[in-house]
DNA sequence: AATAATAATTAGTTCGGACTAAATTTACCC
DNA sequence: GGGTAAATTTAGTCCGAACTAATTATTATT
């Protein structure tokens, strides 16, 4: 284990991890979107992290990046800093599932190994995150995700909410607010072919959802 | 409110305030000295903070500084979350005194006024941190310190541990093994003029502590 | 009061990481 | 296959915050 990595290249690594976990490679202005930084800045940074020993990912120009394992284990670390951090957050100060994000954002880059140790335990090494995500494992391994979109349900098809992924605060207190939080189980009503509406029912209530929302739940088809 | 504050200059404010708790001004090498920096950056640092707006530090060339009632607050926000964070790790995930320093000097930088809050509600407000200093308010203002140092004391005299300042590591849990940690009796029972030695007694254990110890801790005379 | 020692300041560099503006690829379309 | 639009890269600049080396002030000593 060398170097310390900065906030930033923690942070590029990350959205890096992010941008490819659907296994293609994650472009410049995908990545300037998502850090909030101009395009110039991520070509520069990205060849810097390709060019450091060890290289922390691959990079040709025009081709965008993706991790090296190197860079996969830098990812992973911080990603599990950020979800026990999460997780913790809920469990014992209270926060709810829209409010934790931000301050997670800051604190996973400054919490030691020790830190990380003893929240996990106090927690019992939970594996998920309030949304649902998986938390890496401390031996920096990704639990395999055998969710599907809710996009992917059609009528009939009921489901065990899993996660949801990549929702703005306002986004989840809506959804909780239908129910539609990890765990509950919730059912496919209707399909408009056109626009890809889905109206979902979950305990008592029900709601049309556009793609743009049902493409961010992830589901265990039942 | 013009919040913001880099990490490098809540850093600056906080060293500052504690070198003029005594009322004499900070001197460009003791701030060098306490920040890890070469004086001439702190030479630098300090001009910017002087003139600054609003003026976070009144300076003068080769007289140190001093904080204003502007600096004065952020140090204290600074030195709040420090103290809060200590109880905290000490209280909810089990670190010992003399461990809590290294994690709390990262975080306090980076949490949020909400989360200062929730833990201080969570800690039922607390008043005093794992080494007996007192936690600013939330208001930032710090509450009147009447202890004296262990030094000050003379042979028969009694009085309670408020609280130790200024300890590395190695001699807080040196202290801990003799039972001298904020809130225990203690006696003195003898003093050596020449070396200023005490021998001091706190429950069944006593030991004879040079003046380097006993000016790092601080009493309430009984 | 002159000088030596110590403290502090200035000047000039460096480094990480952002930015803008300009140049260059690549992608797509007719 | 040429021509434009979009994506990406390069070049040059800036900012914060550190450093070293050289200079100046302050202080302590005789
Ligand atoms: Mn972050
Ligand atoms: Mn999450
Ligand atoms: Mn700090
Ligand atoms: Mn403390």
């Amino acid at each position: 284990m060398e170097h310390t990595l900065t906030i930033s290249v923690q942070d590029y690594l990350k959205h890096i991890y992010e941008l490819t976990e659907n296994g293609e490679n994650a472009s410049t202005n995908a990545l300037a979107e998502k850090l909030d930084v101009k395009p110039a800045s991520v070509t520069v940074m990205v060849q810097k992290l390709a060019l450091s020993t060890p290289a922390l990912v691959e990079y040709q120009k025009h081709q965008g990046v993706t991790l090296t394992k190197e860079g996969r284990k830098a990812a992973l670390e911080v990603i599990r800093h950020h979800r026990l951090l999460e997780t913790w957050l809920v469990r014992t100060l209270g926060y709810s599932w829209d409010e934790v994000h931000e301050d997670a954002e800051r604190l996973e880059h400054v919490i030691s190994e020790d830190f990380e140790r003893r929240i996990a335990a106090v927690m019992g090494h939970p594996v998920r995150d309030p949304h649902g995500e998986f938390i890496p494992t401390a031996e920096l391994t990704m639990p395999l995700d055998d969710s599907v979109p809710l996009s992917a349900l059609r009528p009939n098809q009921t489901a065990m909410l899993q996660c949801v992924r990549g929702a703005d605060a306002e986004l989840l207190r809506h959804l909780e607010s239908l129910g539609l939080v990890p765990g509950v189980h919730l059912e496919v009503l209707e399909y408009s072919p056109f626009d890809h509406n889905l109206m979902v029912k979950a305990g008592s209530k029900s709601a049309v959802l556009g793609l743009n929302v049902t493409h961010k739940i992830f589901v265990e088809v039942l």
